[in-house]
RNA sequence: CGGAGUAUAGCGCAGCCUGGUAGCGCACCUGCUUCGGGAGCAGGGGGUCGAGUGUUCGAAUCACUCUACUCCGACCA
């Protein structure tokens, strides 16, 4: 992407309502604007890292056997009636009426429409375990939105959720969500760590909360210093087996939300020097919550043995439009973001120092179109302006490698590369640029761990 | 939902107390000179001062009402 020819208008003020250094950020970046409380715009460069966060839950969850699909957010009164959740819900549910005086409500998640839709077509115990999924948005009337797309009254999330025959089966299948949760949050660079939860309003009595340690998160958080070094399943594991050791593996060591803590566990259960008592994001939650909605919605299967028998439900909820912010306060400096590759909106950035100088313009151009054809997603940064604001930008927007040439350069054969991380540079003959570039950012992208 | 604030150009702000037809920086447009860490000079465009009502010869400024937004607390992916 030639930036000339791109949408991206940063910010050299903070607009005054940001407090985090996420919102702040991502209003500087041009990657979002506030269109009314709780309610945002993604900019092309935030929609560019929205949409990769969103290929990798999509990319894990389809790993993991989870089966996507897509509903509406407008949903009808009358399912929820049949739950008995709308009357229960309360304000935060944005309740309509359309022009029939017909109640609708935007759906702040999606149990009993998937439930609905299971009822209507699975009707034998064969067709089980099934895991349906979603990205869709959701609205939840706040009190009070915050945080920028942290806490926003719309938002993106996946949910998916497990059909069953037993509740050991629908331990399986929560298993498999939760080594999902652990492979999607690593391939963003982030270490999430599962804790036990409060099953809150959506009811059941197995429970994880995904907590991104930060400073700036809502909730106090306890647990083991030796969760955050725990190796990631790998790619090849096997959705089919058993991940039973896995799920114990980590959910042996202590770690539980200030709502779950019990100090006095807490203390017995850990040794004094792991333990870590600091704040954190909660960037998913999962549950398993047996036959909570399935009952009064009669959704049940045939048995082997021609009884009926109503399945077993868990819901697997994460965010997208939490996960920016929540990556962004897991990786910013001073002078802006600094993405991991993965998620980056740009995996490189190049610099042409003297944009309208024929010779620079020419050996810049024939970079940017041998990186694109080596398949770096690269910005080209061709913008006539001074250097000292190009490499502000890229700073600023966290592209992981600035690869920089300008007419000094040219004169030597040489081209420099800043990795946006470490501050590290190095100069490299220009015609080793495309390797070097490719050589850095391969191995970074994650899509194979 | 309780408490506290804010609202003036795209963004950040001054002006308000003490009423007299709106200003600064950045951004934007034109020209020239620049070009390795947010360039310089010159010229230029852009605002029903959140909305309504009132007081007044005259309201961004005073009064009242409303709305939006933010922050602190209680609640949530």
């Amino acid at each position: 992407m030639r930036l000339s020819r791109y949408f991206l208008p940063v910010l050299r003020d903070v607009p005054k309502e940001a407090e985090i250094v996420s919102h702040r950020l991502m209003l500087r970046a041009g990657m979002i604007r506030q269109q009314a409380s709780g309610l945002y715009s993604w900019l092309p460069l935030g929609y560019k890292v929205l949409m990769k966060v969103q290929k990798i839950i999509e990319e894990e969850q389809n790993r993991s056997g989870a089966i996507e699909l897509l509903m509406p957010t407008i949903q009808s009164a009358d399912l929820w009636r049949e739950s008995g959740r709308y009357d229960a819900y309360g304000k935060e549910m944005l309740r309509i009426e359309d022009r029939h005086e017909r109640e609708f409500l935007y759906g702040p998640t999606n149990e009993e429409m998937i439930t609905d839709i299971f009822r209507t077509y699975v009707k034998s115990y064969k067709d089980l375990p099934l895991n349906l999924y979603h990205v869709q948005w959701k609205f939840r009337d706040e009190v009070r939105p915050r945080f920028g797309t942290m806490r926003s009254r719309e938002f993106l999330m996946k949910d998916a959720y497990s059909f069953d025959l037993t509740k050991e089966d629908a331990v399986k299948a929560y298993e498999r969500m939760f080594v999902a949760y652990l492979r999607t949050y690593s391939r963003m660079g982030l270490t999430a760590i599962p804790m036990r939860a409060d099953t809150g309003p959506i009811g059941g009595d197995l429970s994880h909360e995904w907590i991104v340690l930060a400073d700036t998160g809502e909730s106090a958080v306890f647990c083991d210093r030796r969760l955050l070094d725990k190796p990631i399943p790998p790619q090849d594991i096997d959705f089919r087996g058993d991940l039973k050791p896995v799920f114990d593996d980590w959910t042996s060591l202590y770690a539980a939300t200030e709502d779950m803590v019990d100090m006095a566990e807490f203390e017995a259960a850990v040794p004094e020097e792991h333990r870590v008592s600091a704040r954190g994001i909660e960037v998913g939650h999962i549950f398993y919550f047996g036959t909570k909605y399935s009952e009064p919605m009669k959704a049940t299967v045939t048995g082997p043995d021609g009884k009926e028998i109503i399945v077993h439900m868990g819901s697997y909820g994460v965010g997208p439009t939490r996960l920016v912010p929540a990556i962004i306060e897991a990786f910013h400096d001073e002078a802006g973001i600094v993405w991991p590759v993965s998620v980056a909106p740009f995996e490189a950035v190049l610099i042409n120092l003297k944009a309208g100088d024929a010779e620079c313009d020419a050996a810049c151009t024939k970079l940017y179109e041998e990186l694109n054809a080596a398949g770096i997603d690269m910005l080209y940064d061709d913008r006539d302006q001074g250097a000292g604001a190009k490499f502000t930008t890229a700073d600023l927007i966290g592209i992981p490698y600035q690869l920089i040439l300008g007419p000094r350069g040219l004169k030597s054969g040489e081209a420099e590369i800043k990795h946006r991380k470490s501050g590290e540079r190095e100069t490299l003959p220009i015609a080793d640029a495309v390797a070097r570039i490719v050589s850095l950012i391969e191995p970074q992208r994650r899509n194979d761990i």
